[in-house]
DNA sequence: TCTATATATAAGTGAATTATTATATAAGCA
DNA sequence: TGCTTATATAATAATTCACTTATATATAGA
């Protein structure tokens, strides 16, 4: 089976984005859970306009999406996008970082946003 | 199975430096044929020194390999870096490249490092 | 309505990146 | 040896990027 192709522009627009440490611990983050922002600065202990920022980016190019819950913003990944698929294996190709949210349970900061 | 992973740090770093048209489309292209700097250069139309700081990112961090042939040098996959699955998964999602060699060989411009 | 919390956005700054110009190195050949 | 071709490297200028600080917006709850 042919994988779907993306034009080179565009692929290297989405690889210069994930080319970041934040942004693609993000991604692969999301690629298991949907996540807020004050998560994200927990786990990276980064201010909040640096992360804000940072996931709109990947907003602005349709990587991940976001819907409003409360005085909450969920992000999650699209799967829809045309990127997707590129992504995806990338992502098989990255270490599970599911312990960094693991960690953000332990020290009771998930719950702040559920 | 199980695809083997790289860190997080070390992937934002190759992916930053695929993040570009040019050395992304290079590293597509020596997917299927090696190339010395004067096709690139013919290819992308740009500057011998652009060209050559170009492939000087990609072979620092170890992505394709030189040997010198005479007065060319040929540049070429490396397929035992680290970073190789991750990258030719990548690859697989880009449209191929070859026409852009296949209008050098119609200009004659092929021949000149052989 | 007032206050607190979560998030976004704008402006400014310093660092990193890419191309250019000029020069150096190395091989091939008369 | 001297000239040409292919490539590398250094210095610099222009652009881009990511963070900071300050402020705005939106929701929840007293």
């Amino acid at each position: 089976m042919k994988a779907s192709t993306v034009e080179i522009d565009k692929s290297a627009t989405i690889l210069k984005l994930l080319g970041d440490k934040t942004r693609l611990t993000m991604v692969k983050i999301l690629d298991t859970n949907d996540c807020c922002v004050c998560e994200f600065v927990e786990i990276f202990q980064a201010s909040q306009p640096a992360i804000s920022q940072h996931v709109r980016k990947l907003k602005d190019v349709g990587i991940v999406r976001e819907k409003r819950r409360g005085q909450w913003i969920i992000y999650s990944l699209n799967r829809e996008s045309e990127y997707f698929p590129m992504i995806q294996s990338l992502l098989d190709h990255l270490p599970n970082q599911d312990f960094k949210l693991k960690e953000l349970e332990e020290q009771g900061l998930r719950i702040s946003c559920e």
